[in-house]
DNA sequence: GGAGATGATGGACACGTGACCATTTGGCTG
DNA sequence: CAGCCAAATGGTCACGTGTCCATCATCTCC
C-alpha cells in the first residue's frame, strides 16, 4: 500500500510539497503539481482516512442509528442520508438499536470507538442513553436526534411536525363524519412516549369529540401488535368507525386484520395511515396516508451536522420541523352509521 | 478524550500493563487488573478504533456495497449484515451503488480509503470494476461478492441458486397448463447478465416449451420498465398467460400495469415472482413467490469475510448457493384457455 | 544592488495504539 | 541464602497523516 511518502520520492519532492498537491494545490508551481499528480496516478495512491482521522482527532465518518432498517421509513432514510454524506466524502456507518436501549448503548460505544464525526440518532424508548450522548459531543461529536427525540434533550432535532399532521387527519376523518376514531397505541410516558399519540385526544378536542377511554391501549407501534388491536379494537361492542395508524409498519398490521375479519374498507369502516409506503397504493382499497418528507428531512439532517463538523460548533442546537402531506386516495370515506 | 496512558497514569501502572487489561488480562495480577478496570470506569475510556486501525493496518470495520438500500431484498440484507459484524465488534460502512459502475468507483475509493477489512459487494453491471476491487484485496481487503458476480470473477460469492429456482418456477406454470410464459425482462451478455433471465431459456427447453420470441426485451430490473414492458407484453395479439417477475421490484410494476389493464389474476393472468416482499401478502390476489432465504445468506457472507479477515487468508474463494422456496398463495392458475 | 516581500518547498513532530523486547518481582529449590 | 525460573510489569517505536515552523529562490522597488 503505497502512502504519501512513496508519492513524494517518485515525484522527487518532499513529503509535504506531496500532501499540499491534494489539500491546497494552489499553493504548487504548476509543472510540480503535474509531477506529483502523475506520482499518485501510477502508483494508485488514495489517502489513508485511518491515519488523518488519528491526526486529525476525527473521522470522515457519520454514524446513523434507526431504529429498525427493515422499515422503509429507515431504508429510505439510509439511503438518502447515505448519498448525502458520500457526497460530502464522508463515510456513513449504519446502526439500528430495534427501540432496544441496551442495544443502542452497545452500538453507541461501537460508534464512539470509530470516533464518527457527527450521529444522526432515532433513539429508542425506555432508559435513556442521553448520559452517554453527551460524553459523546462532549468529546467531539455532533448529535442530531432524528424522528424522535429525548424530553429534556440537549441536542437539536429534524421531525414531522406530528401535531400538525394528527390534527389534519382527525379534522379529515372527523369532516367525513366520523365520531368513533381509534388510534393504534395511545401515549404513555414511559413505554411510548411518541407525539403522534400524545396529541390525538388534543385533536379530538379540537373536533369537539370525546376520547373514547375502551380504545386507548399502550402498544409497541408493530406490525403484530398492530394486527392483535386491530382485531380487538374491531371486536368490541361499539367499534371505532375509523382507525388512526401511527406509523406504516403498524398500517399493515390493521390491513390484514380487517381483511381477516372481513370487514369492507372504506365502508365498514375507514383506515388513515402515517407513511406512505409503496405497498399501500398497490392494495384495494389503495390506502389514505399521510406522507412524510423522509429524504427532505435526511438531506437537511445531514447539512446540519455537517456544517457542526466543519465549523466545529459542536454545542449548536437546531430544531426543524416539516409538515406531512396528507393523500386520498379511497380508504377512507363516511361512516356507515352515523350513530 | 482518555486514552490509554491516562488510565495508566490512574491505575498506577504503566501504559503496556494498561493495554494487557484490555487484550490479555490473564497475564495480570487479579489485583492489578481490578484496579485498572476501575481506572477504566472511571475515566469513561473507550479505545479508539482509528489509532488502533492504523497500528494494525486494517479496521475493525465491514463494508457493504448493495445495489439500491430501498429495495427490501438489500434492506433486509444491510440489517442481518449490521447485526452479524456488530456481535462481533466490528462496524458497517453502508453504500449502494444504483446498479452503476461510476458511482460505484466512487464510493468504493471510500471504503478503500477507510481501509475496511472486508468487503461485502452486489455489484452493478456495465463496465466493471474488477481491477479495483482486485487492488483491493492486494492491499488487505477481503472481497465477497453477494447476489450477482462478475463473469470470470476471481472472488468467493454468496448466491441463490437461480437457475435451480427459475426451473422450479417455470416447472411450476407448466404443470398448472401455461405454454406462453413471458419473463420481465430478457438476457443480455451485457446490460443484462444475470442468471435469471438467462436460465429462462433452458428451463422452457427442459419442459419442452418454445421460446416466444416476441416477449424478448432486454430491460432494466425496475419497477417503472417493468410496468411499461408488462403493458406491452399484455397488449400483444398473443399475449402471454403467466408472467414470471425476476424480482420483487419489479412485480409491484407488473402487478400495477395489470391492475390498470383490469385484468384479473389468476383468472386472465398468473403472476409469479422472485422475492417474497411483505406487500406481496397483502394485495388481492396475495401472489405467489420464490422466496430467498435473505438472511441466511447475509450470516453466511458475514461469516465467510470474517473467518477469512481474521486468518488473513484473503486469496480464500468461497462459493456458496442457496435454495430458493416457492410460496403458492393463489396468484396462479390455469389459463383462461388452453390455446 | 541590497533590503524586503512573496512564492515555493522542506523538515519535524504528535495523534493513540499494538507489537516486540526488556526489566523487575516473587517464589521455590538445594 | 544464592541461584534460577516464571510471573508480572515496563519501555520503545512505528503506523501515515495534518499541522506548524523553517528555509530557499525569485522578484520588486528605490
Amino acid at each position: 500500500m503505497p502512502n504519501i511518502l512513496d508519492v513524494a520520492k517518485r515525484a522527487g519532492v518532499a513529503p509535504t510539497t506531496a500532501k499540499r498537491a491534494i489539500h491546497e494545490p494552489h499553493l504548487l508551481k504548476p509543472e510540480t503539481l503535474e509531477r506529483v499528480r502523475q506520482a499518485i496516478q501510477e502508483l494508485g495512491y488514495e489517502p489513508d482516512q485511518v491515519a488523518g482521522g488519528l491526526r486529525r482527532g476525527r473521522t470522515q465518518t457519520i454514524g446513523l442509528m434507526v431504529g429498525n432498517i427493515m422499515e422503509p421509513f429507515f431504508a429510505l432514510l439510509v439511503r438518502t442520508v447515505a448519498h448525502a454524506v458520500q457526497s460530502r466524502g464522508y463515510a456513513l456507518i449504519v446502526t439500528d438499536n430495534e427501540y432496544d436501549s441496551k442495544l443502542e448503548l452497545a452500538n453507541l460505544r461501537v460508534l464512539y470507538g470509530h470516533r464518527v464525526s457527527g450521529l444522526i440518532i432515532r433513539s429508542g424508548y425506555g432508559e435513556s442513553n442521553l448520559d452517554y450522548l453527551k460524553r459523546m459531543r462532549e468529546r467531539g461529536t455532533y448529535v442530531l436526534e432524528i424522528d424522535y427525540f429525548y424530553p429534556d434533550s440537549p441536542f437539536g432535532h429534524v421531525m414531522l411536525d406530528n401535531e400538525g399532521s394528527v390534527f389534519e387527519g382527525v379534522r379529515y376523518l372527523h369532516a367525513l363524519g366520523h365520531r368513533r376514531i381509534a388510534t393504534l397505541g395511545s401515549y404513555d410516558p414511559i413505554y411510548h412516549p411518541e407525539e403522534r399519540s400524545r396529541a390525538f385526544p388534543k385533536a379530538l378536542q379540537a373536533v369537539g369529540l370525546p376520547l373514547i377511554e375502551d380504545y386507548q391501549r399502550v402498544i409497541l407501534l408493530t406490525e403484530p401488535e398492530a394486527y392483535r388491536l386491530t382485531l380487538e379494537l374491531m371486536r368490541l361492542p361499539t367499534p371505532p368507525t375509523a382507525i388512526f395508524s401511527l406509523n406504516g409498519t403498524e398500517a399493515a398490521g390493521a390491513f390484514r386484520a380487517l381483511g381477516e375479519l372481513g370487514l369492507r374498507i372504506p365502508q365498514d369502516v375507514s383506515l388513515l395511515t402515517f407513511d406512505n409506503y409503496s405497498w399501500t397504493s398497490l392494495v384495494t382499497p389503495p390506502l389514505d396516508v399521510i406522507e412524510q418528507p423522509v429524504e427532505e428531512m435526511g438531506r437537511t439532517a445531514v447539512e446540519i451536522v455537517l456544517e457542526a463538523v466543519e465549523h466545529q460548533t459542536l454545542d449548536k442546537v437546531v430544531r426543524r420541523r416539516f409538515p406531512g402531506k396528507l393523500i386520498r386516495r379511497g380508504s377512507c370515506g363516511p361512516p356507515k352509521d352515523s350513530s
